[in-house]
DNA sequence: TTTATTGTTGATTGACGAGTCAATAAACTT
DNA sequence: AAGTTTATTGACTCGTCAATCAACAATAAA
């Protein structure tokens, strides 16, 4: 019983299943079928809506994205000190929403995904940016010329993080994960404890 | 021409095909033809002597690991302090052997193996097992009861720089990425200097 | 010199999956 | 009421690929 204004509704389902099948088998052979029937559809369906399945690909990259980018922010706009920006941008990576089991699974497929699809590199690249240059604005009053390096340092650790976690079974602990970061930091930044 | 005793050349020459094959395509969407055809082969000699597309990774995996096991124990055999042991572990792992775009592209997908093929996961967690003992042994003296959560540190910031170093465009540069995790071990070790 | 044994491949099978299409139906427009 | 747009799917096409097979060749063993 087709009602009307059904695509975004459609669009965001096949989003959100992506994700999960991504999460789920741990590669992206993942068949449209999988993602259509969890998403609650027909495969056509899927293709009608998205056209070919990197673009599905795509579209679940860019969301997982966007949430991070909107958490970041949210974070940031409530810490004053540049500790505390610092802190904040640390700890939104490994929150709850970022640090789900089925989430750290699409972004290791994200960086497979990037290696073969130019326009996955491309966010991919666009995160990093954002990511480095969040952490300099904490960490360029704190540290000064060692903050470039700094930064690139703890972009890296973030990723083995993230990447370790994809791998280790049980739940993602993300407490865990940020004090590893937090470990790191502390002996560069005179006074800073976590 | 059929001669006899082809057997380990054969299987050397897909093993070495499927790394480049793998590192070429960024994915494990790689066809046995593909890979026979590099090694100089028809794919059903693939298939007589490594029975399945899996055993093949597999013996990929097996092959990168057994060289890097070889690359640490030959550079702490000539390493008599604790830093020069650590030292001599962090830099096996950036070497020009361990460090080139095939190899790196290969271990990208060997996690990502790793997520469906227990046998592979299984080989991902001696790797990293051994790479926490090694760095062990040099951290323990230098940094007692904080050894531990150093070397958990120290593994993650390695395969994260692993992990960006398999996005970046343009030859890998070992030197910088070693660089980098001196920089993470100086402070945190007084007295440590790269 | 028969008889294994090992090496080798072209052709084939069988399965699976992305993307298309035709058809149906409800909902809006005029 | 007729026509248009949107939603929806089952069936189908077309390609790809892992794995198998049948056959042939060369060497080694009897």
């Amino acid at each position: 019983m087709p009602k009307v204004g059904m695509e975004p509704i459609r669009k965001a389902a096949l989003v959100k299943a992506t994700i999960v099948e991504l999460g789920r088998a741990g590669s992206l052979d993942v068949t449209v079928s999988q993602i259509a029937k969890r998403a609650g559809m027909s495969s056509a369906l899927a293709h009608h809506y998205f056209g070919s399945k990197e673009e599905m690909f795509l579209a679940a990259m860019r969301h997982v994205l966007t949430l991070y980018g909107a958490e970041v922010r949210g974070a940031l706009a409530v810490a004053s000190t540049p500790e505390g920006r610092l802190r904040a941008v640390l700890l939104a990576n490994f929150s709850a929403g970022n640090f789900r089991r089925e989430v750290i699974g699409a972004w290791l497929n994200f960086y497979v995904l990037a290696q073969t699809v130019p326009e996955a590199s491309r966010l991919l690249r666009v995160y990093q940016g954002r990511l480095r240059s969040n952490l300099l604005v904490g960490l360029r009053p704190l540290a000064g010329a060692k903050a470039e390096e700094l930064a690139d340092g703890l972009g890296a650790l973030i990723d083995g993080v993230y990447l370790r976690e994809a791998l280790k079974l049980g739940t993602p602990d993300g407490k865990l994960a940020a004090t590893m970061v937090f470990n790191y930091l502390k002996p560069q930044i005179k006074g800073f404890d976590s």
